[in-house]
DNA sequence: CTGAAAGCGCTTACAG
DNA sequence: CTGAAAGCGCTTACAG
């Protein structure tokens, strides 16, 4: 049986308002009193129950947490190194992290999730939306709480939103391959329609351009999220195309594609130069060694969790913006 | 301005436990009754307020789980994909998952951890201790809630275990090895204490005894969980001994010694045979794709999921049980 | 077959 | 400087 606010109100010998306001520090309490409240919360290892806490005062120092992780997809690991990122901040900040994986790609599945939430009083929503258009968080968000979009920037609600410059990495990336020589640049991405895909194929596009290549559609996969579509979208690429050098744009594609390349023996970078997307140890360990485009996913959490913890406590009002990390390419030895 | 029962009794002319009956399927109500209060749930939109139904039935649906990772440790993803599996099957059942990852490998951080989840009322508790003994359980968890252990087995407090045959892929490694003909089989583990360390240690050394190869303990390493660690174990190994294979009880260890012997362009498996442990998508990029001892990791959350939430529902009582998941051979060109 | 009411453990006006 | 009491939104004996 855990003790109770009442009991360490009569082991202080002072009323309960006094033990709740000396553990809130919400009004004035004379050090003699506090010394009492604090001695008979040690003694009693008393622990404020929060549920009756969440219940009277309508917050819950939680936060939900949704992102899209297909059972299937054991490879991908940039939420789970967000969710750390997340984690850890929080906890610094005094709330606790409620995981829920959509892992279906449905949009109802993700709204389900939404309302378990509601029910359990979240104070913020963390979100990486499967949906480009997130009118519905109207209904059922209302304006209980801040909602803060990580990854890809959705339409039609408002929030903060944290991104990675994806534009920016995959310009990079290609202006890279084109300085070295390159000009028949092949494209492997996930697919379009969220803004993370989007953004990246226009950087792609505009790095050709910049440099007067022409964009050749042909040069282009749209692969689903997998290692097989990375493996099959490297293979049907490879072989149509005479191309010399390969750009993928997300991580499971990334190593879905080396394992083709690894399997037919090519030699990267003389047969085909690569950069990958994503900074993970494995990278290191290919034949070659992997040039990347390295997305700070981990900071990418903490940054979330920042600003999500900002806006519940009113330090930050008015419009929302919007958080763009940097990427920067990791040169090793593929291209 | 959320709903409550009282909106939803007044709006079928019921009383509000009448509602909270039909919600909850707890005595029998008319069909009749339980038709306008479906109706008025329905129209109002009604979402029960699970704070406030945890606060007076003292549950909470929810259940919490404690890993260690290490911020530092990026590449360490068994515990993410056990939470995965965890979380997908909890959600089946209604329970929700708090997760909190133990970031210091403290003790204190563990415990401080569980203390928190104590005053948010969980309805059990899972997880990987850091702790060989943890009777501290005792005094913080006492008999509110059961716990379940996970890939590793400590002492001193008595809940359900879900563990990995680590011994069995250990020993089915070695033993391996020793059919190709090696004899000089070297070890890197990760820091023994930890039953999971232990018993690949043991899978190690029995392996060897059982085909009269004597035990050479300097052809061990012991390396904290970190890609350096592995990275500089295997260099120190290799640049001492003239071994001939090489079996890595981890995961990110093994990424790691991988990291080193692609550095140092060995012919695997002609000048070293490698075996690694996790049988993750990376491990098919290698060259030459890796042979790795596969724990069902996965499977591992999902089992759990499910023994605390039999507990929980008093399903299954008594004795304590160990579950041992099968490891597996998954064998590629690394030997 | 159903209702009135206590109470889970806190926070927070109100009052002095 | 501190206390008495209402109330957060439910569940659950108790009663008929």
């Amino acid at each position: 049986m855990r003790k109770g606010i009442i009991e360490v109100a009569s082991a202080a010998g002072v009323s309960i308002a006094t033990v709740s306001h000396v553990i809130n520090n919400t009004r004035f309490v004379s050090e003699e009193t506090k010394r009492k409240v604090f001695r008979a919360m040690e003694e009693l290892d008393y622990r404020p129950n929060s549920v009756a806490r969440s219940l009277r005062s309508q917050k819950s120092n939680t936060i939900g947490l949704v992102v899209p992780i297909l059972p299937s997809d054991t490879s991908n690991f940039f939420f789970m190194t967000v969710a750390q990122g997340i984690q850890n901040t929080l906890k610094k900040h005094g709330y606790h992290l409620l995981l829920s994986n959509n892992t279906t790609e449905e949009l109802e599945d993700e709204k389900e999730q939404i309302k378990l939430f509601n029910s359990k009083l979240i104070d913020g929503l963390i979100i990486a939306s499967i949906a480009e258009e997130v009118e519905y968080l109207n209904d059922i968000v209302g304006t209980d709480y801040p909602v803060v979009f990580i990854d890809r920037r959705p339409k039609g609600y408002g929030g903060d939103c944290i991104l990675a410059d994806g534009y920016g990495g995959s310009y990079n990336a290609v202006q890279t391959l084109i300085q070295k020589g390159h000009s028949r640049i092949g494209l492997i991405t996930g697919e379009l329609g969220i803004t993370t895909s989007n953004e990246r194929f226009e950087g792609y596009k505009n790095a050709l351009a910049d440099n007067g290549i022409t964009f050749d559609s042909s040069m282009i996969r749209v692969a689903e999220s997998s290692y097989e579509s990375g493996y099959e979208s490297a293979r049907d690429l490879l072989n149509i195309h005479r191309i010399t050098a390969l750009f993928i744009a997300n991580n499971v594609l990334t190593m879905g594609a080396m394992g083709y390349i690894q399997e037919r023996q090519l030699k990267v970078p003389e047969q085909l130069a690569i950069i990958g997307f994503d900074d993970y140890d494995w990278t290191k360990i290919t034949t070659p060694p992997l040039t990347v485009i390295r997305q700070p996913s981990y900071e990418l959490g903490e940054k979330a969790a920042e600003i999500i913890s900002l806006r519940i406590n009113d330090k930050r009002v008015g419009k929302y913006e919007e958080y763009r990390l940097a990427t920067s390419l990791v040169m090793r030895s593929s291209c």
